[in-house]
RNA sequence: GGUCGCGUAGCUCAGCUGGAUAGAGCAUCUGCCUUCUAAGCAGACGGUCACAGGUUCGAAUCCUGUCGCGAUCACCA
């Protein structure tokens, strides 16, 4: 039973022996650092029930659990603050619960429980992944791994936008002046190269457009006026005519976009559970159009369109089919959504992870699977964040304002490599070795970054100023697991010790008090669906280590029960960080 | 214009379902490596929690309004 429900179970009874009342609630906080305590009972809003100054009734309170309960020590009242001390014994005791759990705070996950789908990452396919598909792949990923420590079961799945306008660009800019270029041929990254065309498009689109603006033309007369606008049209409508050759590109240029990506999600430790891919799923939106249509969930406007009316629940009409019946963006999420319940009939819920401008669409979404009859669309979830931006603005492919994923870790790593080298701590480890470090920590430090900031809130980077090490930073907690196992590998002794053997130092009754915070902390992080809560707990604990770790000695212990219990209060620390990291898909290094 | 989100120290961010004197890091300044890894620790400096009302014993937190920033309101995705 944890602490906190046992005082508010003493103080209920405690309520009705001294003025037989009954108190529905008792509140709790951490005591703060300046006063002596380890919980403090909030006095004030018991005072509708009883009628008495807020010090006597601290007073009385206190009095009454010490008598009663072996666990309070003492206590001392500040206004209507019940400061209350726990005896050792009782974090001890927590203690030994935990020290052998390596799985401490995780909860086993239930086979016959229902499944989550957390959708993450979902890139079109003609350009290179960016700073902004860093912060969605690491969102989602990471909340994954909170659901499934929260003990869900869960399937990674993305759904890439492999058809579209925007990939025949790629294909046309290709075909005109790609001269049969590969990825083998040039030596560059599959979508890397495919990149490259889809920025060659919009530089002749743009000349084109320039053509015409000097004939005489409008701006935006010019711009619906580009040639090569209507060839790539004409080069949708081919894809989906089917036509051969058509077709055949598509897929070479995708599959090569697919094996660039493969590796960026490799070095960004990524990965997926199950992938869809617009192309399949569309039809099946366009199904479920036609039986939303029977069923009066969806309308046919005069030109043959068809759309939703949301008008009562305070939104607009929404287009689900277009006039020429093709599918729109929302036909195929319909699909989709529903061909995932299908493949996995265990899913009961799903998260989306996608930028916070596609807020609205998103209630859409959820509101016309709803109104389709799928009750699973209460478990819908957008996790909603907000943009990547550069100081100098918003970051655009065409324009080359990207910050390009691979190269940002790369250049992660080179600084890591650099700190490390000036501090030379990694002496006995060969070169490849010491890379494998390097990289970790670069992408410790880049991942860290991130997702310790609130999803919803945007983020501003800035590549000239780097990321930094210091502080509260993914290095910083990655250096105190690495200073942690220097200690372990000194004292590699495994005895048991008697709880009455030792008298905690504040440190480590701190440190104990925060361990205990991690199975709830969890819980809450999956609940909000925010890495962020992970991020700073694990800063917490390591900050509350680092104080430990320079004001005792622990392996000059005085006495060896507590140079035991100091080694066993590291191990845990240590072990904690490292799951704590591990939701945040941030690896350790034994050195650094 | 309607809707949604954000606004906390010079900068980057915490602040749980309202609670004690609003907390960290970076930057600036002081100390601490012959002793377990100084990517560290201890401390100083730094705030009208955008603004104005309201609810409450008590508001950064809840409500209303104003201002600022962003997003969105397509037969684009």
């Amino acid at each position: 039973m944890n602490i906190q429900k046992t005082l508010a179970y003493h103080i209920k009874k405690a309520f009705l022996s001294l003025f037989n009342l009954e108190l529905e609630t008792v509140e709790f906080q951490a005591t703060r650092k300046e006063f002596e305590g380890d919980i403090t009972v909030v006095t004030f809003s018991m005072l509708r029930v009883v009628k008495m100054n807020p010090a006597q009734l601290g007073e009385d309170l206190g009095n009454y659990l010490v008598k009663n309960l072996d666990e309070v020590k003492s206590f001392n009242v500040v206004k209507g603050f019940l400061n209350i001390v726990i005896a050792d014994v009782f974090f001890l005791n927590f203690f030994n619960t935990i020290k052998d759990d390596d799985k401490f705070g995780f909860v086993e996950t239930d086979p016959n429980g229902k499944a989550i789908m957390v959708e993450y990452s979902s890139p079109n396919t003609n350009k290179p992944l960016h700073l902004g598909h860093i912060r969605n792949n690491l969102l989602g990923y990471s909340v994954a791994e909170i659901l499934k420590a929260a003990g869900n079961k869960v399937y990674k799945t993305q759904i890439i936008n492999d058809r579209g306008i925007h990939i025949c660009k790629s294909m046309l800019a290709y075909k005109k002046f790609g001269h049969g270029e590969t990825p083998e041929g040039s030596g560059l990254k599959g979508d890397k190269l495919v990149g490259n065309y889809y920025v060659k498009f919009d530089q002749e689109y743009k000349k084109e457009i320039q053509t015409l603006v000097e004939d005489g033309f409008s701006i935006d007369g010019a711009k619906t006026l580009a040639p090569i606008l209507f060839e790539a049209q004409d080069m949708l409508l081919k894809w989906e005519a089917g036509d051969e050759a058509t077709v055949a590109l598509w897929k070479t240029m995708n599959q090569w976009v697919y094996e660039g990506f493969d590796i960026t999600y490799k070095n960004l430790g990524v990965d997926f559970d199950a992938l869809y891919y617009e192309s399949d799923t569309y039809l099946l939106g366009k199904e479920f159009v036609a039986e939303g249509l029977k069923t009066g969930v969806f309308f046919k406007k005069e030109d043959g369109s068809v759309w939703c009316d949301l008008t009562e629940d305070g939104l607009d009409e929404k287009i689900v089919l277009r006039s020429d019946g093709t599918a729109v963006y929302m036909t195929q999420d319909i699909g989709t959504a529903i061909q995932r319940i299908k493949d996995y009939p265990d899913v009961g819920g799903m998260v989306y992870t996608v930028g916070n401008e596609q807020d609205y669409h998103f209630k859409v979404l959820f509101l016309i699977l709803k109104k389709l009859g799928f009750d699973w669309a209460k478990n819908l979830f957008h996790l909603s964040y907000g943009m990547v931006d550069l100081p100098s603005g918003k970051m655009k492919s065409r324009e080359g304002t990207v910050v390009d994923a691979d190269d940002l870790i790369i250049e992660m790593a080179k600084t890591a490599k650099e700190i490390s080298q000036d501090l030379g701590k990694l002496e006995e480890y060969n070169e490849a070795e010491k890379q494998t470090i390097y990289n970790t920590i670069g992408l410790g430090a880049l991942k860290y970054f991130i997702l310790k900031v609130d999803p919803k809130k945007r983020i501003l980077f800035d590549p000239e100023a780097s990321v930094d090490f210091q502080g509260n930073t993914g290095p910083f907690i990655q250096y105190t697991y690495a200073r942690i196992q220097a200690i372990l590998r000194k004292a590699n002794f495994d005895i048991a010790i008697k709880v009455d053997a030792i008298t905690l130092h504040k440190k480590e009754k701190e440190l104990i008090k925060q361990l205990q915070l991690f199975p709830e902390l969890i819980q809450n992080a999956a609940k909000n669906h925010s890495p962020a809560l992970i991020a700073n707990y694990t800063y917490d604990l390591v900050k509350g280590f680092n104080s430990f770790y320079q004001s005792v000695s622990i392996l000059g212990a005085e006495k060896d029960s507590e140079k035991i219990f100091r080694v066993q209060v590291s191990q845990v620390v240590s072990n904690t960080i490292k799951n704590a990291l591990s939701l945040l898909g941030i690896n350790v290094p034994e050195r650094m």
